[in-house]
DNA sequence: ATTACTAAAAAACGAGTAA
DNA sequence: TTTACTCGTTTTTTAGTAA
């Protein structure tokens, strides 16, 4: 079944009290509550309770069920989206520490076929060399999973004599609500899913005052 | 489409910003969003559009989308819902004023094969009266209505020489959070949505010193 | 009373593709 | 590039029913 469909279902069970107790669920009556057929309720707990998002017992030929743990888990982060839904709508917040990079960026950003693009994308040419930053905690990492999958802006690669320089993307933000910047992914990133590497006109170390450590906020444009 | 999945979808668009202005919404785009293929978000779309939860519109050639008025109601709703399912687990919090019924209760619930009854269920012989009250808002409106949808505990119904007295269904509750009382639908009630009955073994008027008029709050019981 | 299997119907999905 | 149609495939649903 859908994870979509898995989460309302868990959130109805809730209401039911299962989130805190075991309770006696006869199909039948879930299949009011879900508003399915007595089968497909029969169904729907099954696939909860094989996804260990239920736990199911029989007494006496009547079911008993809980949302377990796993399940309740799932429902406050699918409530966490929906607060932040409301609270950041277009944009995803992160928050991290700024980190050394292997200076690498500087090399990057600095190739003219790079930054005509940025200010293209960004309406500036960047500060040739990107600040890094570790993100604080697993909430932002999957944050910037979610951010990482989205399209972007398109930087493209280009070849040169020597070699290939590849592409990337590039979604605009306002670092510590203050500075107009972007967040890159390279196509090809050595970094993983913690690591988020930001740019902008100025160099952000010195125009922000920061240093390794140093805790930062992003808040990113989803849209296009 | 399932309405479950149709608030999912919304609170999706919710997050890109489309609850508070248009935004550019390509469908490509919108199929990494939800998870989807390219085709399926399109229908997404335009299913959502037909029921009115979104308003779409083309701009040479791109897809920009707008959670409408009802949509965000939706959402809202379900929003106000999970907040219910975790503040009131296994309960349906009814408020409303107490009110005159047609004062046929007190000869129905005196029957003595309904007293019997009763009193399985409940635990006490009930004060031959009912307490009728009428909801306060919509929202209570539609609690009562979700209520009345379940199965809750079966009254029979039984045949006199001289008439047939019909079935009811019955729930536990609690009036004013201090006196146990059960909430009864009868099968053929002559009352809507808006109105509910209650028993308990007390004549509540008195007991609770209510009168007309009085703001009142019954917390039922949704497990059997 | 229950739960849940089977089988057939209905709904949803995505690849291919037209516009 | 877009969106969204057709159509074959997969998934989901429910009626009937056994246990």
């Amino acid at each position: 079944m859908n994870r979509r469909l898995m989460r309302t279902y868990l959130i109805d069970l809730i209401k039911l009290g299962g989130g805190e107790r075991l309770i006696r669920a006869p199909t039948t009556f879930l299949a009011i509550v879900f508003g399915v057929s007595q089968q497909t309720a029969s169904r729907i707990i099954n696939e909860l309770c094989s996804n260990e998002y239920v736990y199911k017992t029989m007494k006496n030929g009547n079911l008993w069920v809980r949302v377990t743990e796993k399940g309740l888990a799932e429902v406050e982060e699918y409530i966490k989206y929906i607060n932040d839904a409301y609270k950041h709508p277009g944009k995803v917040i992160l928050m991290g520490y700024v980190t050394k990079g292997l200076g690498e960026g500087a090399y990057y950003i600095s190739k003219r076929r790079y930054q005509i693009q940025f200010k293209d994308i960004l309406g500036f040419y960047p500060y040739p060399g990107t600040l890094n930053i570790r993100l604080k905690d697993p909430y932002y990492i999957s944050q910037n999973r979610f951010l990482r999958s989205l399209p972007g802006y398109r930087i493209k690669g280009f070849r040169t004599r020597d070699r290939y320089f590849g592409g990337a993307k590039v979604f605009k933000a306002t670092i510590q609500g203050k500075v107009y910047g972007g967040v890159v992914y390279a196509d090809r990133s050595i970094y993983g899913f913690d690591i988020v590497e930001v740019v902008a006109e100025q160099y952000l170390r010195e125009h922000l005052g920061l240093k390794d450590g140093d805790e930062i906020t992003i808040e990113v444009s989803i849209n296009q």
